[in-house]
DNA sequence: CGGCGTCTTGAGAAAACTCAACTTCCGTGG
DNA sequence: CCACGGAAGTTGAGTTTTCTCAAGACGCCG
C-alpha cells in the first residue's frame, strides 16, 4: 500500500527489509478525501502525518484579500506533511485538489522509528528535505521566471517527480486540475495562465486539457523552463 | 562559541546538558570569510555543514541570463546548509553577503549524533524544517504580495528572527546589506526596491540605510506586511 | 434542460521593469 | 589631504508584463 513512499526512498537510497518493515508498520487508517476537503486545517494541533497514496494534495495559505497561494504541489509517495511532526502544527492547510488516498501515521509511532532506527529517520528527513529544495526552486521559478517560464517549469517538474513513482511517461501524465489552481501555484491570475497555456500550445510545446498533459516538445520545453532536475536529487547514495 | 545555535533549539525545546555538549563536541574549525566569497558551490560535494555565528549569509540561485535569486538569508544561529548533511550536496551557492564568521561541523560528527542521540537529531531535523517553513513564507510573499508588502514582510521577518538571538530590539537591528541584496531575495529589480523603499520611509514606517533598520511604526508596518510570526514556531515544546 | 464552475477572449489599467543619467559614499593611492 | 574610481543609491521617462474587469462560450452534473 505504501509502494509509492518506498518507491520514492528507494530512488535515493537503499532501505533494509526491516525499515520497509517499520515504516509499513506505521501506518495507521487508510482515508478518503473529496476535491476541496481540507486534510489539515492550519494552526490546529497534530497527532498524526499523512502519506499521500492516489490523487492530488496542495499546500496553501491565504491572504486577508483572499487571493490564495499554494507552496506545494504532492504527488503520491509524498509524505505531504511529514513535517507536522515536529512542528506540532501548520502554519498553512494541506487540501486535496482531486480525489485522494491517504494513509495516516500516528506521530508517536514515527517518534518510535526515530528512537529505533537512525537511518531510517534519517530518509524521512531526507525526504523533509526534498521538499525544501523543491520550495526552493518554486521562490527561483516565482521570483524571477516569465510567466510561461513558470508555467512550463512546473509541468517539467511534476512530470519528473511523477516518473518515480511510475506516474508518468517521457510525454504524458494525468494532471486534473483547473487553470486556477495552475494560478495559484504559480502567483499568476487565471486569465493569465489561460492565455501562457494557448502560448506553450501555439508553441507546440505541450497541450493541457482534459486533466492531461501531453509533452510535445520536451526538449522545447526543458529549454524554455530552463529546467533541470539536479534539485530532485534522484541520485541513489547512502545517507 | 555556538551560544547562537543553542539559544535557537532551546527557544523551541528544551536541551538537555549531554545534548548541548554534543552539539560543542561535533564542532570542527571557524572560518571567516569576506562578503561575496562562496562558502559552499552548488553541485560539489560536501562533507560539512555549517553553522553561522557571526554576519549574514545567503543561498542563491542564477539563472542563465545572469538574473540572481536569493532562495535564503541567514542570522547568526542558523545550520545554513545543515541539509547537505543528507543531500550530499548543494543545488545553489552558499555566500557570504557582510563579512562573515562560520562554525564548520564534519557530517560525520553529525552522523554520529542521529545514531546516539535521537532527540538531538529531531531538534536537528526540526531547525530544517524551520527553514521550509520560511521559504513558504516567501513563496506566499514572492508569489501573492506587492512590492512594498514583500520588502516590509523581509524586514519584519529578521526582525523576528534576530531577536531570537538578541540581534535586534523592538525597533532597530543591524542589516549591513545593499539594496541590491534586497532586491534579490525579493525578487524585485533594484530600481523598484529603491522605491519601495522610499515609499516605507515617506509612510513612516520604517527607514534602511548605513546598513541599519529603524522600525518607526512596528503596528503599522506588520499591517502592511500583513506579518504574523506564527511560521517561526517559536513556542516551546516536547519535539 | 438549467445552472454553475471553468475556460476563453478583448480592452484598458496598473505594477514593475528597463534604460539612462546623475549623485553619493567610501576606500585607495598619489 | 585631496583626487580618483568604483560601487551603490536616486530619479525620470518610457516600455513591458501582468492584472482587472467584463462578457460570452463551454461542459458537466443534477
Amino acid at each position: 500500500m505504501i509502494e509509492t513512499l518506498i518507491r520514492k526512498l528507494e530512488r535515493r537510497d537503499t532501505l533494509a527489509d526491516f525499515e520497509r518493515r517499520a515504516l509499513v508498520e506505521a501506518v495507521g487508517e487508510v482515508r478518503e478525501y473529496r476535491p476541496h476537503e481540507i486534510v489539515v486545517r492550519e494552526r490546529t494541533e497534530q497527532h498524526n502525518s499523512h502519506l499521500l497514496l492516489e490523487g492530488y494534495l496542495c499546500r496553501y495559505k491565504d491572504l486577508r484579500d483572499g487571493r490564495r497561494q499554494i507552496v506545494a504541489l504532492h504527488v503520491p509517495g509524498d509524505f505531504a506533511d511529514l513535517h507536522s511532526f515536529l512542528l506540532k502544527h501548520l502554519e498553512h492547510n494541506l487540501a486535496a485538489l482531486t480525489p485522494v488516498r491517504i494513509a495516516v501515521f500516528p506521530h508517536e509511532r514515527l517518534r518510535t522509528i526515530s528512537e529505533r532506527w537512525p537511518h531510517l529517520t534519517r530518509m524521512l528527513w531526507f525526504s523533509t528535505l526534498l521538499d525544501a529544495a523543491i520550495h526552493r526552486q518554486w521562490i527561483l521559478s516565482i521570483g524571477r521566471r516569465s510567466a510561461v517560464g513558470r508555467i512550463a517549469h512546473l509541468f517539467c517538474e511534476l512530470r519528473a517527480r511523477l516518473e518515480v513513482v511510475g506516474l508518468a511517461s517521457e510525454e504524458r501524465y494525468a494532471l486534473p486540475l483547473t487553470q486556477i489552481d495552475i494560478a495559484d501555484a504559480t502567483g499568476l491570475t487565471p486569465v493569465h495562465v489561460n492565455r501562457m497555456l494557448r502560448e506553450l500550445r501555439d508553441r507546440g510545446l505541450l497541450e493541457f486539457r482534459g486533466g492531461e498533459v501531453i509533452i510535445t516538445d520536451n526538449a522545447g520545453l526543458a529549454r524554455l523552463a530552463e529546467f533541470d532536475p539536479g534539485y530532485l536529487y534522484l541520485q541513489k547514495q547512502p545517507r
